[in-house]
RNA sequence: CGCGGGGUGGAGCAGCGGCAGCUCGUGUGGCUCAUAACCACAAGGUCGCAGGUUCGAGUCCUGCCCCCGCAACCA
């Protein structure tokens, strides 16, 4: 990348050599609507995908649904319909969170895909045929009139230290650990019904026995968050085998030949089959939109293909640990090196979103919806709290002043205004268009200007690729200010009224700013750069959207994807051409202010209708 | 001594060995093209507490206090 200099800014980046990137999106559980929480710490995925697109980079940004576990079934049974059909319904939901935030996905399917159930089952039968995964005994809780399997948090009774009433892995009241076997008159949380343990038969993955791989792979990866990876070696030193069947019967089969012995109603546990789900969906991906169906290898089996997994920081071990211990063992089993499957490079894993005193969690009443903010400010508002003041470091509490205040004073006082009134003083003094003028008209303070703009690039970029996305969005607003003073120590509106020309000349250079600083902030704000782009006198797309699509008509199962293939090799300076008419934009804002008061009490309407509505589709309490 | 993250002006954060910074808010002034927006200047901090290392410590070490997450059947 060139330091700016005191030349004109139309120096030509050296192009850059694209690469394939994968971005991998962690399975939101397919149990309701996503809140705030799930949004701030997936939204870094999409920058991480915009950018490296607009880079030029081929960019495989993938995820799904993870429908198959406990919790689905009980809250399907909640809502009185069958298991399957209620996560289609969820998955619905969850699409239409991502869709309306802008989250673009090539792929984002779900784990009940035929595509999904084949792959995890392979991977299944190849760790046991390698040992692996091995068969042994594990305690299970059944409620004994229904027969149903019970998570130990679902298991609730008498804590046998200090007899108050306890939960089935802890006590709320003296804080021992429990095992849920140790409780006196053990019921099921969900029926009253008494809990009875017996022995069932399972396989385990032997996480010990590629801990030693892990480990070393861990100490390896100087890209992983040093918090992530102290926490996960001090883990991976300690690991045992975990079993990964339940006994239910919604979720993955064994498959064939691998059943256990007298049991036909054994799955593969969720958190086995989920991560799985990175692989799987790139495959359905390649199967479904490309020539080649082994497409996928050229971001999975590439070593010159970095990958960027983006999720909150209770999901990080999975992805230190038992993920990569799964391909370690994988890898293992190749023959040919060239088909290894990649490993994690980076993990953005954010902290997490609260609001009040209570996490922002749909296990607790506390809860603001995507869905719901969307509603009310849109999805760029939202994007920008996201990445300026979501929890980057350390966890964050919502507040819908710091919503407000966010909004107003940074995105609007300072881009969004900045849009306002160059697109005002071109139409008041310039026949609403980017005026016309030849290069070497700019004098030192319009290229001083512009190096600016051009050195924003390579500063949102590098912020952008250290996973230090608030800065990177900062750095982008500061571009924004500079324009905004250039404006003010110009004084465009005073100089037209004496010398049309010299208008013309300061006008070019701001509306070149803000074609440029549009591409600068699309990767945080699709939606409204795709807008200035547009009112700016283009008709091609910067910043494309994904879009649901039903894979096999009739069945009901619908993915999202897109096509972002105009997308592409955008990140650097560009000269406007002068003279093409400008759109003024709808409602001349292309932000809309947000008032506190109102947002809340809207807010609250739309919380109450919710309430008031249909349940059926609601998270479990 | 289970593991880890965080505690920096009113709010949100950066800095992680060399004169305490940024954004917002506040005050004053300027500007009036612009969504009471924009621009300039100013006030405001003994960097959780106590020791230590160092010529020099938010920054390294030790102890303590507070907040948060994880602790593997919450996926």
């Amino acid at each position: 990348m060139e330091t700016p200099t005191d030349s004109a800014p139309d120096v030509e980046l050296q192009p850059h050599e694209s690469q394939n990137v994968a971005v991998l999106v962690a399975w939101p559980y397919g149990n309701g609507p996503r809140h705030l929480g799930h949004g701030a710490s997936l939204l870094p995925a999409d920058v991480i995908a915009r950018y490296h697109r607009s880079k030029g980079d081929n960019v495989l940004m993938v995820s799904g649904t993870d429908e198959h576990g406990t919790p689905n079934v009980i809250a399907a049974e909640k809502a009185g319909l069958p298991v399957r059909d209620y996560v289609t319904g969820t998955n619905e939901i969850i699409r239409n969170d991502f869709t309306g935030l802008g989250m673009s996905f090539d792929w984002f399917t779900r784990t009940t895909s035929k595509t999904h159930e084949r792959t995890a089952q392979g991977i299944f039968s190849q760790l046991v045929d390698a040992d692996y995964i091995a068969k042994g005994e594990m305690l299970g809780a059944f409620d004994e009139d229904t027969e149903q399997s019970l998570p130990d948090r679902y298991v609730e009774g008498e804590c046998p230290y200090c007899h108050s009433c306890a939960r089935g892995d802890q006590c709320e009241s003296c804080n021992s650990l429990l095992d849920p076997a140790d409780l006196i008159n053990p019921v099921s949380k969900l029926t009253g019904n008494a809990v009875s343990f017996r022995q069932t038969e399972h396989y385990f993955l032997l996480l010990d026995k590629v801990a030693p791989d892990v480990i070393e792979w861990l100490k390896s990866n100087d890209k992983l968050r040093s918090n992530a990876k102290a926490s996960s070696i001090a883990m991976a030193e300690q690991l045992r085998p975990r079993a990964i069947t339940r006994d239910m019967s919604w979720g993955i089969p064994l498959p064939e030949g691998y059943e256990l012995e007298g049991e036909n109603h054994k799955v593969l546990y969720v958190w086995f089959e989920a991560v799985i789900g990175y692989l799987s969906a790139s495959i359905e991906w390649a199967k479904n939109t490309q020539d080649d169906p082994n497409a996928w290898k050229q971001w999975w089996s590439n070593p010159n293909a970095p990958n960027y997994y983006a999720m909150g920081k209770d999901n990080v071990p999975f992805h230190t640990i038992i993920w990569p211990g799964m391909l370690l063992a994988l890898n293992k089993l190749k023959e040919d090196r060239e088909d290894y499957l990649r490993l994690p490079d980076v993990i953005a894993s954010t902290e997490y979103l609260t609001f009040g005193d209570d996490k922002l969690s749909s296990s607790r009443g506390n809860v603001i919806y995507v869905s719901d903010l969307l509603r009310i400010v849109g999805p760029d508002a939202l994007r920008y709290y996201f990445i300026a003041a979501g929890p980057e470091t350390k966890d964050t509490t919502f507040s819908f002043h710091e919503l407000t205040k966010r909004t107003n004073d940074e995105l609007i006082a300072k881009w969004g205004n900045l849009v306002s009134r160059t697109f005002s003083l071109l139409n008041k003094n310039h026949d609403g268009k980017v005026p016309e003028i030849s290069l070497h008209e700019l004098h030192d303070a319009d290229r001083e200007l512009l190096n600016s703009i051009h050195s924003a690039f390579a500063t949102v970029g590098e912020n952008i690729e250290r996973n230090k996305f608030s800065q990177a969005l900062k750095s982008a607003i500061e571009a924004a200010s500079a324009v905004n003073k250039y404006i003010y120590d110009n004084e465009p509106w005073k100089v037209a009224k004496t010398d049309l020309k010299e208008a013309s000349r300061i006008m070019y250079v701001v509306a070149n700013a803000i074609d440029n600083l549009s591409v600068i902030f699309s990767p945080f704000l699709p939606h409204s750069s795709q807008r200035i782009h547009q009112a700016l006198g283009y008709d091609d797309v910067i910043a494309s959207q994904p879009v649901s699509y039903e894979l096999d008509p009739g069945t009901n199962f619908s993915v999202l994807k897109g096509d972002y293939s105009s997308n592409k090799h955008l990140w650097h300076y560009r000269h406007t051409r002068g003279g093409q008419k400008i759109h003024m934009i709808e409602g001349g804002h292309i932000f809309k202010k947000i008032d506190e008061e109102e947002l809340q009490r809207d807010f609250q309407a739309i919380s109450q209708a919710r309430q008031l509505g249909n349940t059926a589709l609601q998270p479990d309490k």
